[in-house]
DNA sequence: AGATGTGTTGAA
DNA sequence: TCAACACATCTG
């Protein structure tokens, strides 16, 4: 999944860019209830020689823009921006990916986009819905689509929509990116966000770890290769400005990048469960600090779950933020390796990994 | 292993 | 921009 690249292009450019270039597509005013089946989809051919019904690898076309059949049956949602495309999750039901796609739809082409069902039930003025698209981040909203969080956190947004300043706004730093963690909003620093993950029970169980998607992981934090098995220490600056070090290293086992050491201190503190969502982010400046937050599944906002972050004035501690674990490992097999990590983590269990200063 | 989401391509 | 399709990657 790549959802960072939404964030690359959550401009209010792009966003009018691709309003204009809907325009000139014809609306589909397709109705749903009349499916006119899409492009070849059969799903079902006969096998003419034994007279069986065989199952076809074609998969039948959806009725609704921006919905596409998955190979088990159920719907996926996606909607093209700047060439590329941005998967809005799947669905079990062909009209809930419709409504994925045509809130994405709004979000990123504005309110007169052409969707499925939308301007049909919004024709009700719905401002507390413009103003929560408008306040959440392209990358937020898609977030919410995939984890099937949306309306909950619309909802959310309805009953505390008093406690905004009335504008639903959120601060936006010049990056163009929303400050949607916590109270984090006092830092000085400006940060480029880098990924997000909902974190799965096993990156908040016994395994100590937390599998960092490849392509985030590869793409943000490169190891050297030939060297994976060395791993590296990383530090992360929460909110309150408490640095959290993880090692980092690719586990040849399940062929994945994970933190490890100190992921375990991480997820006890915060009190992480799955489906929590953390966050990663980079200074923008010379220093490339490395930033770690994270927010409940449910996404409640800042009025309602207070982020336990005290005002701490933030410390630069490390100059740098990565450094060389030398190489202890002896054996080099991918399972004894990862076994190698638990055991170690064990070990090391009630040693401090963070340095507080 | 099954589900999910990406790589890629061709059509519009 | 969009969907079809194959399949790499991820999750449980």
């Amino acid at each position: 999944m790549d959802t960072s690249s939404v964030g690359e292009t959550t401009t209010s450019d792009s966003i009018s860019m691709a309003r204009i270039s809907v325009a000139s597509t014809l609306p589909v005013t397709k109705s749903p209830e009349s499916p006119c089946r899409v492009g070849s989809g059969t799903s079902v051919i006969i096998d003419a020689e034994v007279g069986v019904e065989a199952e076809s690898r074609k998969l039948p076309s959806s009725r609704f823009k921006g919905v596409v059949p998955q190979p088990n049956g159920r719907w996926g949602a996606q909607i093209y921006e700047k060439h590329q495309r941005v998967w809005l999750g799947t669905f079990n039901e062909e009209d809930e990916a419709a409504r994925a796609y045509d809130i994405a739809a709004q979000r990123f082409r504005g309110r007169d986009a052409v969707t499925n069902f939308k301007p049909l039930s919004e024709t009700q003025e719905d401002d507390v819905e413009t103003a929560f698209l408008n306040s959440h981040s392209k990358v937020e909203i898609v977030d919410m689509l995939r984890k099937h969080t949306y309306t909950d956190e619309l909802e959310q947004s309805r009953k505390n929509y008093g406690l905004f300043d009335g504008s639903g706004k959120r601060i936006m730093n010049k990056d163009g990116f929303f400050s949607s963690f916590g109270v984090g909003d006092r830092e000085a620093k400006a940060r480029e966000q880098l990924f997000e993950k909902a974190v799965t029970p096993s990156d908040v169980g016994k395994l100590n770890r937390l599998v960092i998607p490849k392509q985030h992981a590869e793409k943000h934090f490169p190891l050297k290769s030939g060297n994976n098995s060395k791993g590296v220490l990383l530090n992360f600056e929460d909110t309150g400005g408490k640095v959290w070090r993880f090692r980092y290293s690719y586990w040849n086992s399940s062929q994945s990048y994970v933190l490890t050491k100190g992921w375990s201190r991480f997820v006890k503190e915060k009190k992480l469960i799955a489906g929590d969502i953390v966050s990663f982010q980079r200074s923008t400046g010379p220093d490339n600090q490395l930033y770690i937050d994270w927010k409940p599944r449910n996404g409640s906002n800042v009025a309602v779950i207070p982020v336990p972050a005290q005002p701490i004035p933030m410390v630069r501690l490390f100059g740098v933020n990565i450094f060389e674990v030398p190489s202890n490992e002896s054996c080099s097999t991918g399972k004894r390796m990862r076994e190698m990590e638990l055991l170690a983590l064990e070990c090391r269990k009630k040693q401090r990994v963070i340095d507080a200063l």
